[in-house]
Formats: C-alpha cells, sequence, structure tokens
DNA sequence: AAGAATTTTGACCAGTTGGAAAAATGTTAG
DNA sequence: CTAACATTTTTCCAACTGGTCAAAATTCTT
C-alpha cells in the first residue's frame, strides 16, 4: 500500500484498451471498422500544422495517441501525465509520439480544444423556438448520457477546470460565456411566458452540468457508494430519473394532492 | 502562451499567500492569532509517527508545509505536484520541508485524512431527529459555505476522485458508505412519514455534493461564465437562494397558482 | 556561556522526464 | 530496381524529480 515507486503511482493506471487499431479519440461516430486497409498515400510528417492534406496513415496514428492521451490526461491531468505513460498506451516508442506530436502539449491542446466542441454540442442545440419543458429534460438526457458514455472527456475536462483552466481560459470566458449568456436568455424568455418556473438561468445550467458531470467525475465514490448492487449500469438510468424529479418538481416538499 | 518551462507550467500557479506564519492548514477554527508566542518546548523530529508529543513550534511548521502542500495539490494533483513547489510556497528549501515530512506521500497522507474527516462533518451533522426540511436545507447551506470557504479542499477532494481515488479507496468503500447508508435510511424515513417528497435519497445526496462543490472546483467556469457583474462575492448568495428553489419546488414547471 | 539538541542548509545522487539527432528501416512512385 | 520520401528505432542529453547526508547554524537547557 505504501509502494509508491514513482512510476505507474496510482491503482488506477490506465492501460486498460491498448491501441485498438482505429480507436476514435474524440467523441466523434466511430468509422464503422469494416473498411480495409488502404495503401497509405504519402504523408509528409513533421509539417503537420502547415498546409498538407494528412493521409489517413497519419490521421489514424494520431488518433491513436489521442485515444491513449486520453486515458492518461483524464486521470492525471496535464503535469501529472508523462508522454512515455501515453506512448506506452499507445503500444509505441516515445520518440515514435514524438514525430506525430512534437511536443507533449500539443496532444493536450488538440484534445482539449476538439473536446470544447463537442462538449458544448447539446446545450448549443437548445432551441429557442422548441418547447421549453422537453428541450430541457432532453438537454438533461443528454448530458447524463455523454458522462456515461464518454467519462474520461468529462475527467478531462474537470481537470483542466481545477487547475483554473490555464490552456482554455479565453475560451471560457468568450466562447462559452457568450453561449451561456445566449441561452441564459431563451431561458429567461421561456420564464416570461409562463413555460417554466422563475429562477436564475445561470445558476439553473450550473446544477445541471454539475449533476450530470458528477456521474462521470466522481464515478468512484458512485459506484463505492452504491455499492454491488446498485452500483451498476443502471445506476445512469436511476440517475437520470432522479434528475427529472429534481428539475421538475423538487425533491424536498412533499406533494401536495395524495 | 506556448512557453512552457516545465517548472511552473499553468497560468494559475499557486504563490499567493507564502507561508503566513501560523497559516492553518486544514478547516479546524483558526487559532484567534492574538496568544503570544510560547517558548517552545522540547520537539525531538525525525520520529514524528512515533510517540513523542509534537511540540509547538514543529506544529507550526508543519501547519505551513500543510498549508502551502494544499495550495499545490489542490492545483495539480498528486503526481503533479513537486516537492521542490511546495517547499518554494512555504517558504523553506526542499531538505528542509523533508525533515518535517520525510516523503511527498507523507504531506498528501495527512492532508487525505484529516480532509476526510471534516468534509462529512455536515452530512454526519444531518439529526435523524430533527426536522426533515431545515436539516436539509442546512445541510446544502452548510456544504455551500463549504465551497465558498474551503475551495481548496474540495479541489483536493475532487483531484483524487478524478484518479479513482487511490489513496482513500478503502475509506470511501467504508467510511463513507457506510455513512451514507445511514443517512439515506434516515431520508427514506422522512420520507415514509410523508415529511419530504419521496424520492432516490442516494442521487438525492449525490446532487447536493456535486451542485454545491461545482461552486469549488469549477470555480473559473462560474466566474468567467457569470461575467464581471455577477461573478463577485455574491454569487455564492445567488448560487444558495437558486438551490434552495431547485431542491425545494424544482426550477421547470411553472409555479401551479398565481 | 557552554553543551546538547534541534533545525537549516548545501552538495550530491540516481532515476525520470521532455525532447533532439541521426541512423535504420520501410514504402512508394517512377 | 531505386531514388525519394515517410516512419521507426537507437542513442543521447540536460533539466527536473524525490530523496539522502553531513556539516553548519540556530535554539534550548542548564
Amino acid at each position: 500500500m505504501a509502494s509508491i515507486k514513482v512510476k505507474n503511482d496510482g491503482p488506477a493506471s490506465p492501460r486498460k484498451r491498448a491501441a485498438n487499431g482505429a480507436g476514435a479519440a474524440s467523441m466523434k461516430a466511430k468509422p464503422a471498422a469494416g473498411e480495409a486497409d488502404k495503401p497509405p498515400a504519402k504523408p509528409k510528417a513533421r509539417t503537420t500544422g502547415k498546409g498538407r492534406p494528412l493521409t489517413r496513415i497519419q490521421r489514424e496514428k494520431q488518433d491513436i495517441i489521442l485515444e491513449a492521451a486520453l486515458d492518461v490526461f483524464s486521470v492525471y491531468g496535464f503535469r501529472g501525465s508523462t508522454i512515455d505513460q501515453i506512448a506506452e498506451v499507445a503500444g509505441m516508442s516515445k520518440p515514435n509520439l514524438l514525430y506525430y506530436f512534437p511536443r507533449k502539449e500539443d496532444i493536450h491542446r488538440r484534445l482539449i480544444s476538439e473536446l470544447l466542441v463537442t462538449w458544448l454540442e447539446p446545450l448549443r442545440d437548445i432551441d429557442a423556438d422548441g418547447d421549453p419543458i422537453p428541450e430541457i429534460r432532453s438537454y438533461i438526457r443528454r448530458k447524463i448520457e455523454m458522462a456515461r458514455d464518454f467519462p474520461r472527456e468529462s475527467r478531462l475536462f474537470a481537470n483542466e477546470m481545477l487547475q483554473g483552466a490555464p490552456h482554455i481560459i479565453d475560451m471560457i470566458e468568450v466562447d462559452l460565456k457568450n453561449l451561456v449568456d445566449e441561452k441564459a436568455k431563451v431561458l429567461e424568455g421561456w420564464m416570461d411566458t409562463g413555460k417554466i418556473a422563475r429562477t436564475d438561468p445561470y445558476h439553473l445550467i450550473f446544477s445541471i452540468w454539475a449533476t450530470t458531470q458528477h456521474y462521470a467525475d466522481f464515478d468512484v465514490q458512485v459506484r463505492a457508494v452504491l455499492g454491488r448492487d446498485r452500483g451498476g449500469e443502471g445506476r445512469f438510468e436511476d440517475a437520470a430519473r432522479y434528475l427529472e424529479q429534481l428539475f421538475m418538481t423538487g425533491v424536498l416538499m412533499p406533494k401536495k394532492r395524495a
């Protein structure tokens, strides 16, 4: 128990799925693994950021790396993760990995910026012209599904936040703020028409983020507390049901009518 | 922006209050800084864990270190933090720090175990014989206050969770689970008597944790989104007010009666 | 003030880390 | 087949890491 050997310190070392060929790093739809490997075209690496089209092979390798990096970064954060670790999970040598991403920061930046886009999609999708309550309910549902299906992305984000969002603070302050401002206005509009209860739209959004992401970020705790019987896959369903009630009617005041 | 010099990487480097004499490391009531320095008694260090009484000077130094370590660990996590960093924040040399805590892990362990005790106090304090709704409301209020007053402790905890709670998994699985089980039963009892709405007690507790700790763990985000006008100290008051409404009546269904 | 105990420091170490260079090994177009 | 390019591996390095140790400085006791 007291045998931290500097390398591979925590019990939760990410070494699960190692470099599964076409592992998708981001949350985009998986490529439906069935296409045969077409002979790779001219790559021309070392100029990744320049203008070259980027061959399929390169893209695949990068995906493997990003996938591995997500495993590692999402657990240990940027500073707590090492290139060696990522390389090992990705199943390649460190210099080979550095051939695709010249510096550690590059991998992280890619991960983070790709994340931010997809992470906010559900919020962006809230339709001002839709039916208020169904819109919000489906938003909550989608966020819970993301916590279930993309916990690593959630943790990567959480790690970044805990550190003060050093790499994305400007995006947070501009893009995210603008988006939330916009949606807050939508919510206020709905409140004005009496379609939903009047409340603080910002804190409403915060509480949806908090409650849903909790199931990804604090997964260990959730499972431990729920125990063997209730900690299985069904926990997300239970959570969704509970959150429905929480946001719809609250969970403290007993029902007025029997 | 791309000038990570390996040392001091993130913008949010903790270097705020450096070793303020009697900085209290844990959340216990501050010693009401007024007592004159009584002449320190015989310390006898290097045997910290043994049986010696531990002089006041030693306790003060350890507090300074723990305070600094909390600054650092809460941001970068265990692996992402370095002894040098902590020593610098604590305003002492690394060997000097190691004189008080022979290994990095020792500091972290102390921090974590002290944390766990106080962190759960509010939950522990929920009184089965109290008035249900006030009990829960004051629980929520206390948790929000903790997020405001002890954000570093919250982040330290969050960091640990994100990594799979490697250092406290057994405490989580036993002590925490037992406590939550107990309080869940209390809640269920209240539901049985119709004092509060019937709902899932475990997820109710999760949602309180999530919503309150969010204001500490995702503080950067919260402040950025709220902007200059609303992101000030008042945000915790607003949050408390909002959460009150959320848990009491929900925030979606418009009020039945005008 | 002297001796004893404690605290602090400076030098040092072995292992790790991010990364560079270049040689070695594919791969492919002609 | 071979030149030209892409990829991978080997070797290497300087800075950083957690930690040791003995000497020096300080503090305490008497």
